[in-house]
DNA sequence: GTTGTCACG
DNA sequence: ACGTACGTGACAACG
């Protein structure tokens, strides 16, 4: 679904508006020129673009972020006139009853907001037109983001779109601030270098890319005057460039639902009291989903959403104790379906509270003699009328209820799940039980109420903070709709043939036998090779091996050191053979096959609160970490299979998380690899070692690969030093040509890390936060962990944004086409569908839609597909 | 319950 | 002078 944003900038718009017409006033002395030509061009925008959103931005007087450091910026530009300044609170007051949203923020531009907004608009993948008579503005235009540039007056326009700059400037988007860095701006006081204009400045961007660029390799190759300049000037051509740089991340919590149109109307009078009686009837004239015209809204999705009832105490009415499905039911049916119901699944006890005040409370057992209770699966039962009702829902795990609910049962209704939004709003929470939220929250309940009835304050302080924090939307358009997806997923689950497992499970005992065998004879003694301790006590103590490291008990024995000193005895690779078929036996063929439900399909759990990035995790089995790497583990993945008539189709992200990487730190080089389709390694290989890309050898390419993924860590020289196994000097010039060759990537690091000091977390392109306490460690290796984590966390926590919204795109892909496969398992950035044979090939193409679409990103997304009977089959 | 080890992205 | 790659879950051993 297409959504479509305008953004206006408030007061190049006035100004354009004063400029270009006459004083008009309301015949009481209220000038209102600037007012009509304002909104005479804001209605005629709405009407031609017909967008579901719009918001005035507006500059703040107090010295702002970008120019703090630059007293004069502006100081020779005229104050605003008598006339105009007393226009803005009106206009202020016109949008107000108009409910048109307005931005502004302390420290920051007009144009800043706009930045913000498209960049955020444009990572949903949706479109954003921004509308000033600022070309600074230009230096935003995106494959979604268009300007629409008021050139003269207001109603002589231009579309600025990326091809417009590069037909008119032969330059991107970006170059465009290059360009006012070199031949600066007198309007705006940035003074670029003296002497070049704007065919100089574009000659040397065509030249040499960007303004940096033309900066260091200028002064060499110049000639005369244009080189000395290039010399004198250069930095203040950088500064010049920052100051032209507007922001695209400042720190706005806002929801963008609250930019929704939605009441127009409510400004007819008040326009009529300014006499703009010409603008009230074109506002009339307006799509009836502006105006607040109920039943005719374009996208079919619900409105804002209600006030939330108000968190003060309500008046509850002693619980009822409901034991016997009977007396639940009829309870049940006595209420009224229509009032918002909570309920609250506990191990002993369910309870469920209605808006009213009523309040059941349902003892919970095995519904034996022993423990009568009901189950949970008879609780949902009993309260399906209540269930299925108009009314909110509040719960604790929408995804349990679900999966509680008889499969045609239905939830209807608004719903809030107060363990997502408690994730959503901190994902680093020890617990995320129901109690432990209340108490969190400070809302233990008291005598004759129940947790139903606390979920509902619950429910407010949450929506009233994930509102604050800017966090809406990645808990309503992501989290909540995922969940539907997972217990979908969960509930589908994944075939497993036993008898492949079985053989392999045959295979691998023989070889554990042997293994321990020679094992037990080199060592001259029987003793437990499960244990680490043990076996440290034989490899360094009696047979003295050299090379050995400690661990807190004893000595290390773990598959790196063993590989090391793999050549010095026969007993090493004995047993690192020996543990590797150990684990391939106890984790994969053993402990899996025990979970094989009776339809012959293992079903994990994917836990959507786990972890602190906003990745799910599986579990009971994880089926997120069945072997690929070795030959001999990857067997395992032949006895994942698809059903009878079935195939497996398999698509997962090509290097997601360095592209999020790219976009994220707007890197020019690494945007281009991608852009170009190269192997990213391969190209990062020449690069670093500043050979032409032809020229890299497979062991160039395979250290750039570490490095890469070094950079996604948080690298150290160390760090990669013992990955790739050279000195740590030598993996400290990798990282340094490294970040010579990627400028972007390293401010944005250095950014991350100065972000999650200031402000005590970050964020990824959706606005999920992590907390950083560790950078307030007075431990050093604490507060280097921080420091990682800040660089890892927005790049591994963007991807999983992604990819959950690829899924429900998915899911919601499958359902519409009327398909009957379905979506059964994701690893982080593979997605697997299981397809009925003729739905293969559309089943495929939808999946590459759902995923490469998800995000629109400078690199853009790649996904590769692959099909097979079996999920071995699908890597072949 | 914690520790060591090892499977995955 | 310090000692690190980021994020998970499961198994076996051992207090």
């Amino acid at each position: 679904m297409s959504k479509k944003m305008v953004l206006v900038d408030g007061n190049s718009l006035m100004h354009r508006a004063f400029h270009a017409l006459p004083l008009l006033d309301d015949g009481a002395g209220v000038y209102t020129n600037a007012v009509f030509g304002f909104l005479s061009m804001l209605f005629k925008v709405l009407k031609e673009e017909q967008p579901q959103y719009l918001a005035v931005a507006f500059d703040l007087h107090g010295p702002t972020f970008r120019h703090q450091q630059y007293q004069d910026y502006k100081a020779g530009r005229a104050p605003t006139p008598p006339e105009l300044k007393p226009q803005f609170p009106l206009l202020k007051e016109l949008l107000e009853a108009m409910h048109v949203a307005q931005v502004s923020l302390e420290g920051y531009e007009a144009d800043d907001m706009l930045g913000t907004l498209s960049a955020r608009w444009e990572a949903m993948g949706q479109e954003a037109l921004l509308v000033t008579g600022d070309r600074d503005a230009f230096q935003l235009a995106g494959p979604h983001t268009a300007i629409l540039y008021t050139k003269r007056g207001i109603t002589d326009t231009q579309l600025v779109t990326p091809d417009y700059l590069m037909q008119t400037y032969a330059l991107s988007p970006s170059q465009m601030i290059d360009l006012k860095g070199l031949m600066g701006d007198t309007s705006d006081n940035i003074p670029g270098i003296p002497g070049v204009g704007e065919k100089t400045a574009l000659k040397l961007l065509g030249q040499y890319g960007s303004l940096e660029n033309a900066l260091e390799q200028g002064a060499v190759e110049q000639k005369g005057k244009l080189r000395e300049k290039l010399v004198q000037y250069g930095d203040q051509a950088r500064f010049s460039k920052a100051l032209a740089t507007i922001c695209r991340d400042a720190p706005i919590d806002l929801d963008p639902e609250a930019l929704r149109l939605h009441d127009l109307a409510g400004g007819r009078q008040a326009l009529e009291r300014y006499k703009l009686k010409s603008l009230s009837q074109r506002l009339s004239q307006l799509p009836g989903w502006m105006l607040g015209d109920a039943g005719d809204c374009p996208s079919g999705e619900p409105g804002p959403e209600k006030s939330p009832s108000p968190a003060g105490e309500r008046a509850w009415r002693p619980p009822v104790t409901l034991d016997g499905a009977q007396s639940a039911a009829a309870w049940a049916a006595a209420q009224d379906p229509s009032q918002a119901v909570a309920l609250a699944l506990a191990l002993d006890e369910a309870s469920c509270a209605l808006s009213g005040g009523a309040q059941g409370l349902i003892p919970l057992g095995g519904g034996d003699l022993l423990s009568p209770g009901l189950t949970p699966e008879e609780v949902c039962r009993c309260l399906s009328p209540l269930l299925s009702g108009p009314g909110e829902k509040v719960v604790w795990s929408v995804k349990d209820l679900m999966t509680r609910m008889p499969q045609e049962g239905v939830l209807a209704g608004q719903v809030h799940d107060a363990m997502l939004a408690a994730y959503a709003l901190n994902p680093q929470q020890r617990s995320y039980s129901l109690p432990s939220l209340l108490e969190d929250g400070g809302l233990t309940p008291a005598e004759g109420e129940t947790q139903a009835a606390k979920l509902f304050q619950l429910r407010d302080a949450q929506l009233e903070r994930l509102n604050q924090d800017g966090l809406l939307s990645l808990y309503r358009d992501i989290e909540l709709p995922l969940a539907y997806t997972l217990r979908d997923m969960e509930r589908c689950g994944f075939l497993v043939d036993q008898e492949v497992l079985r053989q392999l499970g045959r295979e691998y005992a023989q070889r554990i036998q042997e293994d321990r065998q020679q094992i037990y004879q080199l060592a001259g003694e029987q003793f437990n090779l499960n244990s680490p301790k043990q076996l440290g006590d034989i490899l360094f103590g009696k047979l003295g091996l050299t090379g050995g490291k400690k661990t807190s008990k004893g000595w290390s024995t773990t598959a790196d050191i063993l590989e090391e000193m793999a050549d010095r005895h026969p007993i090493v690779p004995l047993v690192l053979d020996y543990r590797k078929y150990f684990k391939l036996n106890s984790t994969y063929v053993e402990a899996l096959l025990r979970l094989v439900g009776p339809d012959g399909r293992v079903r994990t759990q994917f836990d959507q609160t786990a972890t602190a990035t906003g990745r799910i995790s599986s579990n009971e089995p994880n089926l997120q970490n069945i072997p690929v790497r070795t030959a001999e583990g990857r067997q395992i993945r032949r006895a994942f299979v698809a059903g009878p008539g079935h195939v497996l189709v398999d698509a997962d992200y090509s290097q997601i998380e360095l592209r999020v990487l790219a976009h994220m730190s707007q890197d020019q080089t690494l945007c281009d690899a991608f852009l170009r389709g190269q192997d990213i390694h391969r190209r990062t290989a020449a690069e670093v070692y500043g050979v032409p890309i032809g020229q890299v050898t497979g062991e160039m390419r395979s250290a750039a690969k570490a490095v890469n993924f070094g950079i996604i860590y948080g690298i150290s020289d160390f760090g990669l030093a013992r990955n790739i196994g050279c000195s740590r000097k030598e993996a400290a010039g990798f990282i340094e040509r490294y970040f010579a060759r990627y400028p972007q990537v390293k401010a944005f690091m250095d950014g991350q890390v100065a972000l999650a000091k200031a402000q005590g977390y970050v964020t990824t392109l959706f606005g999920r936060r992590r907390y950083i306490a560790e950078l307030q460690s007075p431990n050093y290796n604490t507060r280097n962990f921080g420091q990682r984590a800040a660089m890892n966390s927005p790049i591994q926590g963007t991807a999983a944004d992604i990819i959950k919204l690829a899924m429900i795109r998915t899911q919601r892909a499958l359902k519409e086409a009327g398909l009957q496969a379905r979506l059964i398992l994701q690893v982080h950035d593979e997605l697997i569908v299981e397809a009925p044979e003729g739905e293969k090939e559309a089943v495929a193409q939808l999946l590459r839609q759902s995923m490469e679409g998800a995000a629109q990103l400078q690199a853009p997304l790649k996904a590769d597909l692959s099909t097979g009977r079996d999920w071995h089959e699908c890597k072949a």
